[in-house]
Parts: C-alpha cells; sequence; structure tokens
DNA sequence: TAAATAATATGACCTAAATCAACTTTATAT
DNA sequence: ATATAAAGTTGATTTAGGTCATATTATTTA
C-alpha cells in the first residue's frame, strides 16, 4: 500500500551522535599533535578553509560555531553547521585531491586548530585504532549530509524550517528558548529557500503558537508538532 | 562582481576517479578475502541492501549497474549509481550503527561479493596502506555526494538532465551512442524531476539537435553545449 | 545623537516544474 | 496472435515558492 513505514533519516545540519578521535591516542602522540598544531582564532564571518585551495591541514574546532559549503553561483549550499571539539574537515587527507573540498566559515568568533596532515596521516598508519575512528567519523558525516540532502530535496519549506528549528534547539543550542546566532538569510541558506519565504513560514509558526519569535530570541513551544511538520505534514 | 568564477563541483551520479582498494593487499591477505566472500547474482531490479536492516558485509560489485537511494515517502533519493568493480558500501565499518544507511539495487543483471565485515576490519587494522585507500575513497565518495548534493538543489531542470545525459554517456557507457538501460522515471528519480519533464526537456534539446533519441537509443550530438546548459545556462 | 546602512517584514506578482488527464506506443502474458 | 499491462508522450492546469518593490525596524558609523 502506498503509506508504508519508512524512518526518515535524520535531516539536521549537525549530527547528534558523534565519536571523537584524539582520546585514542596515546600521550605521546597526543603530545605529537600538539606540538604539530597551531591554534588560530576567527572573527565572526571569516573564512577558515576556502574550497579549492592547497589542504595542508586537518582542521578542528575548538570553540565558536561554523558553516561548510561548497561555493555556488549565485549561492552557496550548506553542507552542514559544525558545533565545538569537531573535527571541520579531513580533506587533506583525501590523496587524490588536496585541496578543501568546501569552504568553512564562522557563524561566531571561533577557535580552530590546525593540525599538520603528513602527521596525522601518520598517526592513521601507526595507530590502526585511531584510523578505525576517522573511517567512523567519515562514515558519520555521510549519514549527515545524505540525511540533510534528503530534507533539501524531498522535504517541502515548512518540513525544512521546523527542521533546523528543531536542530538548532536539540543540537547545537540544547534549550528551547535560544538566542539565535544566525540571520535570516542565514536560515535561508541552510533551508535552501528564500529569505522571504523564511520569514513567512516563522510568522505562520508563530501564529500557530508552534514558536515565539522576537528578533533573534526563539521559543521552542510545541516540539511535537514541529516533528511532525518536518516529517512532511 | 556577481560573475565571480567559482568551479562547480562534478554533479554526475557516478565519480570519475576511483581508488581501487584490494590490489593492494598481499597475496595472503587477498586469499583471506576471498575465503570470506560470497558472490551473489541479482536480477534486474532486485534489492542487495536494504536500508536500516543489519549490515555485516562490505558490498562490492563485481559486474552489473546498481542505484544506491535512500528510501522516501512517496519517492527515494538516488544519491548514485554504481558501475562495475565498485564498492556500493562501506556502512557495515561504522561502529556507531552497524545498519545499512541506504539501500541499493540493480538496473541491470549483476554480480555482488559480500564480503564479510569484520574481516575487512581486521585488514583494515592491519594493513595502514589499505585503511588509507578506504579512507580515499570515503571521502572520493563524499566529494562526489557533495556534487550531486549541489546539482539536485541548486541546477534547474535543463541543467540536471544535460548533467544526467553527460554522466551516463560519459562514465557508464563511454560511448556517445547508447543503449539506456533505465526508464525515463529512472531518469526522473536521477534528476529530481518528473517523468512528464525529463521527457519534454529530452525533446527540448532533440530539437535544438543536442541529442538524438529514439526510444531507449541516444545519442550525444552537442556535448559543449550541454556542458553549458549544466553549469546553468 | 543623527545619519547611514543593513536586516527584517509584508504584499503583489511571476514562473518553473508538478500534477492531472488523456492518449499512444511498447512490452508481457495468456 | 490477442489481450492486458506497463512505459512513454502530450497538452491543460495548478501551485509552491521565488522575485520584486516597498516598508519598517535594528544596527553601525560618523
Amino acid at each position: 500500500m502506498s503509506g508504508t513505514n519508512i524512518a526518515k533519516p535524520p535531516s539536521c545540519v549537525v549530527e547528534n551522535k558523534h565519536v571523537s578521535c584524539f582520546e585514542i591516542l596515546s600521550e605521546e602522540e597526543k603530545s605529537i599533535v600538539d606540538k604539530h598544531k597551531i591554534d588560530i582564532k576567527y572573527k565572526k564571518g571569516e573564512v577558515i578553509a576556502k574550497q579549492g585551495s592547497f589542504a595542508s591541514h586537518v582542521i578542528f574546532l575548538k570553540e565558536g560555531l561554523v558553516k561548510v559549503y561548497i561555493e555556488g553561483n549565485p549561492k552557496d549550499l550548506i553542507l552542514k553547521i559544525i558545533p565545538s571539539n569537531r573535527l571541520i574537515t579531513l580533506s587533506s587527507l583525501y590523496e587524490g585531491n588536496n585541496t578543501f573540498l568546501y569552504s568553512a566559515s564562522t557563524y561566531i568568533d571561533s577557535t580552530a586548530s590546525l593540525i599538520d596532515a603528513d602527521i596525522f596521516k601518520q598517526l592513521l598508519r601507526k595507530n590502526s585504532q585511531f584510523a578505525n575512528k576517522i573511517i567512523n567519523i567519515l562514515n558519520e558525516n555521510t549519514a549527515q549530509v545524505y540525511g540533510r540532502f534528503y530534507a533539501l530535496t524531498r522535504k517541502q519549506s515548512h518540513g525544512r524550517v521546523a527542521d533546523i528549528l528543531l536542530c538548532l534547539s536539540t543540537r547545537i543550542y540544547k534549550t528551547n528558548l535560544f538566542n539565535l546566532a544566525l540571520s535570516r538569510n542565514d536560515l535561508a541558506d541552510l533551508t535552501g529557500l528564500s529569505p522571504e519565504s523564511v520569514i513567512r513560514i516563522l510568522k505562520e509558526f508563530k501564529e500557530e503558537k508552534l514558536i515565539e519569535v522576537k528578533g533573534k530570541s526563539i521559543e521552542i513551544l510545541n516540539s511535537d508538532s514541529l516533528e511532525k511538520i518536518s516529517n512532511y505534514g
């Protein structure tokens, strides 16, 4: 019959589970990483990695919030949002193409660690458990992007806005009431909609008492309904 | 300026470069793989891997043509097409989730090798060069899906149809004139359009002498123009 | 603080592509 | 070979969401 029960993949811009890789390393290995990494501070809006440019480092986000996106004309395509303590890019590990596959820029002031790719590769060779973790992270990342891919190509505008609201609430801010660091335009980019459409839908959600919006402040009032809308509704 | 020159990512459903992983293995390791793999024949349309089901094997496509897709309601989302001699899925390597992240089914009669995931993981642990290759394949796969993600969310109908035609011609059939194994409906799924739209666009391309279509037979007449259309035009 | 600029909001209008309905051609089964 | 189903085609109509124009706030900057 038509209404088969198919589990929708998670469509959020940030994955929920996350494998951490550095804890696995021995003290000695950790100190090698420390020796070959540099921490860099970025202001809001700065570009951390530029698509197509030479990727000699693995980049880890120590603190902040960044978006990872494919550059396009006229609009970029945001692949994911990265919160603190996550790897931003492993592009440099890809032998066939040592350039960044995508760009990354900050939403807020952030600090990133650049780790020498050769050192990283050495660790992969020596520590197979570490290599395993990296494979896991790559797989996890894949799963997450697939979910987003699905959301942006199959869900319609209301579902996508519901998605991003739930995602921000549960995975980034981890509370129902938060002060959004993103602009309406950023939300538009994230949902693949026009800013006008996002605003209209936020207004509708507000009228239906699903959320409370006041400028940058957003409160989730009815996450159940939002979830339903996210799964098509 | 508005018209900045941004390289569009390749948007094809199949990647062009491909790292092969098994050649790296020693004779001994190869025989271990052989011992722990089973070849299975699938008829056209059969499901090789089912999204959500337990993934105990790594699947390699020996011969055939398969699609990898996320199941959805009412429509699936095709992630990629896999030609002969490629890995279909490494989902089973992902510790956090040993279920298939997506489904895979055959377009034509095909043969796949199922390789025990534990054996595969053992090899990863023992042979770091092999692990490296797998990381490369995962990265490559990521780059390819990103390209497709971009195409399906940013390009419009004509560009997407041009894309798939070029992709089929250059990467699957490797000739200008080919007998398409896919239905118009399959093309619709691949491009994220309705079958009607695909047919209309094929007709337009035919009228503009960009292609010749006669049922299942398709000939690329003007790949330069198609390429331009693919990059937006 | 005022002026300038950027972000947000809202309404009117447009368009690309989907849907629907009918029909034709091609496969498949009896 | 004929019936039946499936795949392909075409035109008419609808619609979701984009674009454009114009207000209305906020936020900078002078």
